[in-house]
DNA sequence: TTTAAGTTTAACCGTTTGGTTAGTACAATA
DNA sequence: TATTGTACTAACCAAACGGTTAAACTTAAA
């Protein structure tokens, strides 16, 4: 039927793109190799997306948004620092594990900053400034005595640091430290308790 | 005079190169913007050195071994484990401070792996089986007592985490956290020692 | 059964890309 | 001074690229 097929194909090559663009970054990626990903005609790449960049835009769009609906409610949520600390740990180490790439492509788009995407994550994480009153409830929590006083900002990039960057160096262990590929998804879940303790021995009283 | 012309633009084209392929990526780089950087004809690119990949794998080379030469010497001189981390900390942190696209340029085209970059990166540091050697002294400390018992890869790759990534991070903190410059200079400043704190804290009996 | 609207295709287009070429300018050599 | 080798340039080329077009096909409604 007419109406099924458009929504297959729509989102085939959404699936297609994400891929594609993940793996290979916007400007490495090709509008060909994405059709052919996808097993259908370059052109319709450009029927159901008018172009390549509207076409990333949507893939950069909906991976934010997949971190995004992982991180901010844990942060805005109820409990103290750590209890979020430990929830968000555990839900990212997860959902990075099923899509393994999206750090990596996330921060080089991010540097490369090509398509303005500088202001999609600003709009996304600013909501409700999320992030500045997490902040404010490490200072408050410091104040009370339950965390030790260390710069807020210290304390949340050492966090992103223990949890994203070892799917960032993942190359470097398959690859170049010739670590097999179970051994080191197995690292990634030994991480969860690891880091806990980590951030628990180096922040809380 | 002639040779040195020549010696001055070969010199010319590899630090334009470097700027541009560390900035944009090898697939994001244009020949064209390295011949407008260095201020030179394009085709002269191509008279010294001969093609994109060619003179994409002489930038990746001279990187490689910036880092090679910072950590390899540390890792495989003398002293304890912990000693050899605060120079590490200290070294990477300035060394990347000058040049701070580095990891980013590194950890992605070693993900996408277009030009054989691992086996590169595998001749440079496994001279002389460096890591493996490390993570021994390593284990002989913990079994000594000096060292908690967590599985070295654990304890190289929070040490990693805390060092190469907020580099990566920088622009999520001066991008969408809108953190000016200069305070985030100051931040990798006192970084060096706050990263030693949390490795004495969580690894050091 | 016709019609109209939406889907898919092959073939094509203009631009950009990495790379080449034929030739110029000039310094060193003999 | 004639010659030779090297640094350099403008102009060009074929291939790859993102994107368009016009026509064919499919389906649902009139």
């Amino acid at each position: 039927m007419k109406q099924e097929d458009k929504i297959e194909t729509e989102q085939l090559i959404l699936e297609a793109a994400k891929k594609v663009f993940i793996e290979k970054g916007y400007a490495g990626a090709r509008m060909q190799a994405i059709a052919d990903e996808a097993q259908i005609n370059k052109a319709m790449l450009h029927y159901y997306y008018r172009s390549k960049e509207a076409l990333f835009s949507k893939i950069l769009d909906s991976t934010v948004a997949i971190m995004a609906k992982q991180i901010l409610p844990v942060l805005s949520g109820k409990g103290t620092v750590m209890e979020k600390v430990e929830l968000l740990v555990g839900n990212y180490i997860d959902t990075i594990t099923e899509n393994p790439h999206i750090p990596m492509f996330v921060l080089n788009e991010l540097a490369q900053d090509q398509v303005n995407f500088q202001e999609k994550m600003v709009a996304q994480m600013q909501n409700d400034d999320v992030f500045s009153k997490f902040m404010m409830q490490i200072m408050a929590e410091q104040k009370q005595g339950l965390l030790l006083p260390v710069a807020p900002h210290h304390f949340m990039l050492t966090v992103m640091s223990l949890i994203i960057f070892p799917f960032i160096a993942k190359p470097i262990f398959t690859g170049v430290m010739n670590i097999p590929e179970f051994m080191y998804m197995q690292m990634m879940q030994e991480r969860k308790q690891i880091v806990i303790e980590i951030i628990k021995k180096s922040f809380v009283k």
